[in-house]
DNA sequence: GACTAACCGAGACGGTACGTCCCGTCTTAAG
DNA sequence: CTTAAGACGGGACGTACCGTCTCGGTTAGTC
């Protein structure tokens, strides 16, 4: 018996062959979920019912709610903080922070603390998180310092990886455990310290 | 059809009518698993089976597995780092958060992150994780900070939550993301870092 | 570490542990529903909605949905059909294959097709269906045939098993492939052939 | 909405428009697959990738697995016992029926208790099924009485239809019932059975 | 010494969601 | 107009655990 081999057909590439209307029903019933019930109660399943899918269509190009939720978020412009321009460090830093603590009061919050909890629980995810969300914050934070060095408002020698840390700890440290406020007072208490920091190193050199 | 209220004809204290022996096993049970399959994997069930107790026992005396998680995570030792006394602020601190540091770099580590993500999704045992872990754990750092302003180190006048905050924050961000090892150098950055910020502040006035 | 060994205790009968309600609940809705949906819209899902029934509840019981239809119909005494004794063997198969055809042609015949069918894509279940169902009315007739024997209507030596096929072959032919009807006339046809075929073999002798 | 109702522009019947690789590779791909895998395992999808086609295009052709099944099964000359014409009914018969059981020992034997099943779960497909196989078969079957009819071997007023369910009706329940084997011994038993009774019957006029 | 409340193990139960499989329909681009 | 490819909405699968429950057996004061 021989074989049947059929004509080859050229490729479609594979984001082009996704249903627009599908994709955009599916974030946008996550996040109406994520407001109303919360992350505990959003389901994938839940999601594919208000959205009028198939859970198929959601498996098929997630890999996990949570890399819907972060794709959702993510193409919510609010989540990534325009980076400021306004002539100082200070200024900068100051405007920086309490654009993003207040897109942190809201739905984003909820959604960006569900998901560095999930993060907790599964690596691959993690490292999704980590290069979409995290860094790049990280990389605009760094930006603002760079522009500081450049205006000579902070020593080259900086070690800004480390100052991302002692910026970003204290904000996702309140953010995860709410203890206290992500407030304007707590935005000027955080720039004021780590400015007073620097032009005292600046001033020991 | 009437209610038949039993009279308490016992005077036993509820903890004490604890079965000892199944108590601790649970405990155990729960940081082996913890351990060889993760928080994830780590189910009542799960538990209760390797344990050799019924779920009965585990839903009479736990509301949640991160609760139980917590208790045995508290048990062990390990997690409350105890206080130091070195004679100086910042050989205190660094004592204090290298020592942290190593804790939280093996299974601790992994439970603490573990329940600070439940917290995210579970108001209830995030009340109580602040309570009984990150509140007394904030209190230790702050009883440091006083024995500083005590010897004369740092201002009376020192807001010492935020300070908590700076140190605890960079510390549960690297935890939590990841994107940096919790060692001993990064101790004493930290460490370094906010005893600068203080002397400078102290000069200032 | 010890390890905690809870005492032993003894073991209630895995069958009395179960709950009658929901298991009688389960057969009448499986019954139900063949009945008004037909064996292909009977699910093991649309049992359990209609039983106010867990699934698992099912899959600790049953192994699949045909053998949840074959004891729901065995339970029904109809499908067993009595022996008779009339005092003739042609009386006894006549009355025993009228009264077989008679069932057949209500929901039990349904069921019974659908097992049959069912037992060509599963070999476990072919097997249950064998031991509990064909080989139970395959005993019957043979018994018929024996009370025959013992009588003098047909020889001792007449090979019985063949004699079932030669009549339960034919019923199940017209049950399955719906031909020609399984009604009185043919039980008598059928009866009439057997009869005449083994009086002539007697004869023989 | 207007509906477009496109004006036919070929004269080319229908059939002769279908790809006949494409066709000939799916009903390979089908007898590959319920040999190697077993009807419960053949799948439209299965079969499509298996052929190298679209569901499309098996859609466009068949109804039904079980339809590709027939068509399969019944392009295979095997399924199609020949007439015999040995100069009896008796030696017909017994060429006849031993030939066709030695062909249900095979891979026929696996599709077409396949198809019977199908059929008690399709009303569309049994009509076909019994349409262009069962029907045939019987009447290849009756088509020996008559030549015994003619040959005097058998009176003319036979019921010859009854005696096809008295002949097919054991071949199909050893076949679906798998109790007994369909080998050489059982089509001699089956054809001296009826032969007997059949001169009986002409013995007694 | 028997009684009995409380605890314990075992595990059945109703239920929710999971992630997978396959259905039959559809859309698209190539031939 | 057919075809290969495969995305789509949908239904059911069988599994894993959840938290509740009932069942007997065990244990430790109370009467």
């Amino acid at each position: 018996m021989e074989q049947y081999i059929p004509v080859s057909r050229t490729k479609i590439p594979v984001e082009e062959r996704r249903n627009k209307e599908a994709h955009q029903a599916i974030l946008q019933a996550t996040l109406a979920i994520l407001e109303s019930e919360g992350y505990r109660a959003l389901t994938i399943e839940g999601i594919a019912a208000k959205a009028g899918v198939g859970k198929t269509t959601i498996y098929r190009w997630w890999t996990s709610k949570a890399a819907i939720v972060l794709e959702a978020l993510t193409q919510q412009a609010a989540i990534l903080v325009p980076l400021p321009d306004e002539g100082s460090l200070r200024a900068d830093l100051t405007l920086f922070f309490s654009t993003a603590f207040q897109v942190l009061n809201g739905l984003t919050g909820t959604g960006v603390r569900s998901l560095m909890a999930e993060a907790q629980f599964d690596a691959a995810f993690a490292q999704e998180f980590r290069t979409t969300f995290i860094n790049a914050r990280r990389k605009a934070l760094i930006t603002l310092f760079q522009r500081g060095i450049a205006r000579g408002e902070l020593a080259g020698k900086s070690n800004l990886e480390f100052l991302a840390d002692m910026m970003y700890g204290p904000m996702w440290y309140r953010l995860l455990n709410q203890h206290a406020p992500l407030d304007e007072g707590f935005a000027h208490q955080l720039v004021d310290f780590i400015i007073r920091r620097i032009s005292f190193f600046r001033a020991e050199q």
